[in-house]
RNA sequence: GCAAGGGUGGCAGAGCGGUCAAUUGCUCCAGACUGUAAAUCUGGCGCCGAGAGGCUACGGGGGUUCGAAUCCCUCCCCUUGCA
């Protein structure tokens, strides 16, 4: 398992060499939350310029279950995707469905997470144990530990509960990493060793101190990448319009410098385009985030300056749905050259869309993963 | 021709004397979405007005009533059954 960094102008570069291929950063990953980047497939994803995918531990146990991946022969044959993949540890989605649900059957302890058993009426329990069990399963590249989410603007009794947890869960994971793999701790270590990566989470909300104790504590334990966590985790809308940006530029910049320069980091959900530009300049190396493939289908579609109708910082957005693009007969972005900017204009995107057709969907999906890694693509070649 | 049931906003379809500019769904017009329980969710949707408010509206016309989409008369049109 060999980890190289370069650091040239202040800007940090990893290769990862794994079991699936090298991996550099900056890296941007989508989510293929159930084992699948909806309404695209395997040739669709190589075509974007795809290099790793992300999937959760919750959800593939859920739908698809990790006994009968481990059976067929493992998530990337399955999937047919070759190059590497993480898995979530299911923390998030925990925390998410127990946010949003709050019946008596979801509660977290030390112990693990309970939450109603919707998807097969029998998996209804998480620890952190369990969590990579699954993940080893699934036999992915990159694996996280369990992890407790809290709102960032909760009180300071639960960032300090979830810091805690997040911690022992942190060295349990690690331990059954170990168990797993049947490594010692020195083994860990060795980078003669050939294993999956595994990343610890550093939690904390928007309390510099707990994130300060988060990190101190994921590092003495020791970890090979380390993540923020719990960045767009409001009570209220997102991060964006909840807060002052800068407050949250400011943040992931100091947890960033809390964190060993030889180690990746992890920003967990990050983000826009131009959050994964900050991201990066403040010393973040992976991403991953849903936006550029569930905006795809909400017919949000990132397209280059000066080609859409609201103005960002790095790029522009085209909303294909509105009335304004009945008859445009351009691409949707005439600075893209992928599949469905050759292929087809904004008139008939926006009729596909406008009425749920698959296509549609498959179409803006292939355009925006495109943007978003030719996008990754120049911030590592700038 | 006779009998019965209908005609409501772009469409479908509630309402059956006042709280109706009119439930709801769709369409339409916008917006949101950041480790995806999201092909989802939110707002708007007669006309004028920033707003208070005003105006025009439930097939056409007439009537009853303080008040009608709702009751009565009449005309037009649609559906079904019988000739």
């Amino acid at each position: 398992m060999k980890v190289e960094l370069e650091i040239k102008n202040c800007k940090r570069k990893f290769k990862v060499h794994t079991k699936h291929g090298e991996l550099k950063t900056p890296l941007f990953m989508p989510d293929a939350t159930y084992g699948a980047i909806t309404s695209v497939g395997s040739d669709d994803l190589r075509q974007s310029g795809v290099e790793a995918l992300v999937t959760t531990t919750l959800h593939i146990e859920q739908k698809i279950g990790s006994d009968y991946l481990e059976k067929y022969g493992g998530l990337h044959k399955f999937m047919d995707f070759k190059n590497p993949i993480l898995t979530d540890s299911g923390g998030y989605q925990v925390f998410s469905l127990i946010h949003r649900n709050k019946s008596k059957s979801n509660m977290i302890t030390d112990a693990g997470c309970s939450f109603s058993a919707e998807a097969n009426g029998k998996f209804n329990f998480l620890s952190p144990e369990i969590s990579q069990q699954i993940q080893h399963k699934i036999g992915s590249d990159i694996r996280v530990v369990l992890d407790e989410p809290v709102i960032e603007d909760t009180s300071l009794a639960k960032i300090k509960r979830s810091v805690e947890r997040t911690t022992k869960w942190a060295k349990r994971s690690k331990q059954e990493f170990l168990r797993l793999h049947d490594l010692t701790e020195n083994d860990f270590n060795n980078p003669q060793i050939e294993r999956p990566l595994l990343a610890a989470v550093v939690q904390g909300a928007n309390n510099f101190k707990y994130r300060q104790i988060s990190a101190e504590q994921l590092i003495e334990i020791g970890f090979d990448i380390y993540s923020f966590g719990g960045l767009p985790l409001h009570s209220r809308n997102s991060w964006k319009n909840d807060a002052p940006q800068g407050f949250y530029h400011e943040l992931i910049s100091y947890v960033a410098n809390l964190l060993p320069v030889d180690k990746i980091r992890y920003g967990l959900g990050i983000g826009s385009p131009d959050d994964l530009e900050y991201a990066y300049k403040a010393g973040w190396d992976i991403f991953d985030c849903v936006l550029p493939t569930r905006n795809a289908r909400h017919a949000y579609l990132y397209v280059h300056k000066g080609q859409g109708d609201r103005s960002y910082k790095t790029y522009d957005v085209l909303h294909i749905k509105n009335g304004q693009y009945q008859f445009d007969k351009n691409p949707i972005d005439a600075k893209c050259s992928c599949l469905t900017c050759k292929t087809i204009d904004r008139a008939y995107l926006r009729y596909l869309l406008r009425t749920h057709n698959p296509t549609g969907y498959r179409y803006a999906t292939i355009h925006n993963l495109t943007f978003y890694m030719q996008h990754i693509h120049n911030l590592r070649h700038a």
